[in-house]
DNA sequence: CTTTGCACTAACAAAATTGTTAGTCAACTT
DNA sequence: AAGTTGACTAACAATTTTGTTAGTGCAAAG
């Protein structure tokens, strides 16, 4: 996430980003202490102030570094519109699941921020704006043209969205409950995450049957 | 929720948990601030430890009793367990679906706190525990008869209810990056639950189509 | 009429938390 | 060698926030 070499961000940065992005993940903005964060990061406290003046700019630096790669992953999705309809889904919910599932905590971060303090969360609420109309746009062309060919059921691409991002999102949210709730349901979680896959394109594909 | 005339709470209490209700769902636990509540409530700040001691315990309260309602929704959907399994579904997709849709902080509450500190949101921990095998139980064995009668793909319960549960929760918990980032699609609240009830059910009898 | 108990207030205490500042130290520049 | 710069520390200041306490007023009980 973070690169040093390419960055010109030197260690003790980096420390202090990564103990914060744990601090902030684990306890929310307002839950977490700049101090615990740094005493995490080995520093004194007074140098995560010298280096990022704040306790809300730090943040921000972590939303906005989260938000650059959701877009990336995004985009490198986009490229493969012109694929045939159900290998487009199956690739685009796949690395959404990938992404989703190497950050795990970054959705239940994300959701109670935007709603606290959305100022806070600007640059991911920006980059979601941006995406999200060019998305829903290819995803509706793609559908309209299997209707078209009789190998699909009209629906609405925000749906379509709004289904494949629940059922992606969703179970890495509640994990501990699943855990807890469920036996051992989640246990292996590299084989968790791609029967979760599987099911998750086999589910799509029967809602989209006509 | 609360009810003054059965529970014998007084005024004061009462406006008290009700403001700490909004204050906790806006801000979760770490950033609820104690005097924000007893001024919303219009008592004076030691009125607040008066009544309950500490903002922990005034937490837990509140989370108690939405465990407690949530518990008894769940038990009446169980009361129609004998129901042919297509109508079982429909009943518990609508019944689950009212339930977050009249408390659609809840899930992002509960979401924040139960990672940040599973000891505040005990209550709730326990309720969903206890509820969850009788539900699977119930459901698998609905399943298993209807696999048995050739009208369903076999399917683990857990997978099921981890779908319904998706489904129905999660465009609740980023309403305000759907109302964004979707244009007019939630516009009409009442009509979006409607919308949605039917979206899920037949998404679930899509998937579990043989 | 006095006492007891309850809801309540104002003021305060204690602790935590964010942020600042003056100054040190080492490396590099000129 | 003197000066400059940037990373860094220790101590402190300011504020916020939770929780306590001593005491007031009122209503019901004895």
């Amino acid at each position: 996430m973070i690169d040093k070499s390419t960055t010109g961000v030197n260690d003790t940065e980096m420390r202090i980003l990564s103990a914060a992005e744990a601090e902030f993940t684990n306890k929310g903005f307002a839950g977490a202490r700049t101090t615990t964060i740094a005493e995490a990061a080995g520093v004194t406290h007074a140098m995560l102030h010298y280096y990022f003046r704040t306790k809300e700019k730090l943040f921000e630096r972590i939303v906005s570094e989260k938000a650059g790669a959701l877009k990336e992953i995004v985009l490198m999705s986009m490229q493969d519109i012109d694929l045939p309809f159900e290998d487009f889904l199956k690739k685009l919910i796949s690395s959404h699941l990938d992404f989703v599932s190497s950050n795990p905590e970054l959705p239940r971060l994300l959701i109670s921020e935007v709603y606290t303090n959305s100022k806070r969360s600007k640059f991911f609420i920006e980059q979601v704006n941006n995406m999200a109309p060019v998305l829903i746009a290819g995803l509706q062309k793609k559908i309209d043209e299997a209707v078209a060919q009789g190998s699909c059921r009209p629906t609405d691409a925000r749906t379509l969205m709004l289904d494949i991002v629940s059922l992606n999102i969703f179970p890495f949210i509640v994990t501990p409950v699943i855990k807890q709730a469920f036996g051992d349901y989640m246990n292996d979680s590299t084989e968790f995450i791609e029967r979760r896959k599987a099911d998750n394109f086999n589910a799509v594909m029967a809602m989209l049957r006509p």
